[in-house]
DNA sequence: TTAACATTTCTATAATATTGGAAATGTAGA
DNA sequence: TCTACATTTCCAATATTATAGAAATGTTAA
């Protein structure tokens, strides 16, 4: 993973709005939740909601696929765990001893 | 965690030069690398490092201690766990199959 | 095709963050 | 104490981001 591509991903989650949808959609899995539903669930109004989930996908966090009128976002899992190895990486000079252990999903 | 601290912690390494202050700190492990020494390798400015490393600080990703005329940054590895905890919770709905590993630290 | 609905784009305003020079602070050795 | 050095604070200019109303777009069902 470049720098830059991190940096937008960690942006995008660095939002209350939009960190509690990422969240909502991680705990939703691979079916996602429809932009209407986690907007009423969330209080948030069409038009923010709208740039928040553009945020979000173009730091490519979030997929979205169509289902009549509705769009059903997802989480991008797989750039997730790409984003959470990035921090990682090399960790503690290569003695993984001094490091904690991270949850698994 | 709450999400406010998650918020700001997100926040705190959505920035190209704090992620790369994290990340080198992340390599160094517990040892830690003195401010100066950051600012070359980064080539930051003093002012300019000095308030990223306390933004870092704030948020509680790193932490730092004094020896002589030095003061030495070092991550704060089981913040950072927790950070990715909270990224993770309750992922897939309760199937883990769904999703993929993380590496360990 | 018409009406109802879901979502997005446009737009302006308000709020927040980044940058680095200059000065201040604190530490250590001579 | 005096001087050199490491780091931080102060400050003002600049840039970026969040918000949500109104209008536009696209979809479905009758």
């Amino acid at each position: 993973m470049k720098i830059g591509l991190a940096v937008e991903a960690l942006a995008a989650l660095a939002q209350e709005s939009r960190l509690s949808i990422f969240r909502l959609l991680v705990q939703a899995g691979k079916e996602g939740v429809a932009a209407g539903a986690l907007g009423e669930k969330l209080g948030i109004p069409p038009a923010t909601l709208s740039f928040h989930l553009k945020t979000l996908t173009h730091a490519r966090l979030i997929k979205s696929r169509t289902e009549g009128r509705f769009v059903i976002y997802s989480a991008n899992f797989s750039e997730m765990d790409k984003l959470i190895a990035y921090l990682t990486e090399h960790c503690c000079a290569g003695d993984a001893t001094q490091c904690a252990p991270i949850n698994k999903c």
